[in-house]
DNA sequence: ATCGTTGCAAAGCATTTGCATGCCT
DNA sequence: AGGCATGCAAATGCTTTGCAACGAT
């Protein structure tokens, strides 16, 4: 039952840090009549270990720790679910990979990415509210802020 | 001469529309050692002859009218050099496909995509200012307003 | 006659999909 | 047992690149 043991033990390791997150998940999942399988408890697992926004190519790495031999496509479609769920968000950042985060892990928040060296920093949610009022008031057009990062030149790059 | 007779042909025709365009960037390609060739001028009569945006699908076939049997990659090399030039901007859009615009057609704009429909709409130029100040004072990041497109609904997608 | 540009074809990168097998429930 | 999920491999869409031939200056 070797099998076994070493799935009990990744449960074990889990609740140090993401194992809330994987638990309600799971929760979520069978309410759907959807299945907790490990792929998935890899990719949450992935996402609630760290507090940067991972790509697709950075979760399978990831992932790959805690269930080695993970396909690249498994890593897709549980995204796709898991952003079904509610529980996974993704922007789009200019021409680089989309990049993924759970929704629990901070609160809605706005994201900029900077043309020259490629980071991605988080900012306040409200930094397009003054644009998403005006948006909605002039074109009827419904803001979505966290969606995409905004581009431009961060202060180590802006010269 | 049939060659010189139908380029001078295709030049006139030019002058319709977009003309003062290709010449403008004819000189300016000039001055730096470059050159003005027929893909090029196909490539800025494309974008000096529409109002939208356009992707670089839209302009290789719309080049391939004045131009026929453009290249697909001559296109995105044209457009390139022609973004060195500073004659041309373009947007991400989400995970579509980027668009191109020449930077003389309209003042410095912004962009929104809707989500569901896909479409572009063109955005005051500074409906960005206030997100901008404020990301300037409290992050250093200088903002490009026009470079991402903002996603969300659109009016008629907004249910 | 140069040497920047093009066409062609192939590669690259991120992502998606069809299908037989596997494993949650 | 039943059916959702996975792995595999191939395909997709957009874009880039190497290289020999072409054409603007």
């Amino acid at each position: 039952m070797d099998a076994m043991a070493d799935l009990e033990h990744q449960r074990q390791l889990e609740r140090g840090l993401a194992g809330s997150a994987v638990e309600g998940v799971a929760a979520s999942l069978r309410a759907r009549g959807e299945r907790m399988t490990q792929p998935r408890r890899a990719v949450v697992a992935a996402l609630a270990g760290s507090r940067e926004h991972l790509s697709a190519e950075e979760i399978l790495v990831d992932a790959s720790k805690a269930y080695p031999g993970v396909n690249r496509s498994t890593i897709y479609r549980a995204l796709e679910t898991l952003a079904d769920l509610g529980v996974v968000q993704h922007i789009h950042s200019g021409r680089a990979a989309t990049l993924y985060h759970l929704t629990t892990e901070q609160g809605p928040h706005a994201h900029a990415t900077c043309d020259t060296c490629g980071r991605v920093i988080d900012l306040p949610g409200d930094v397009l509210a003054t644009a998403a009022a005006r948006l909605r008031a002039d074109e009827g057009f419904v803001l979505d802020p966290g969606h995409v990062a905004l581009s431009g030149q961060c202060r180590d790059c802006a010269s």
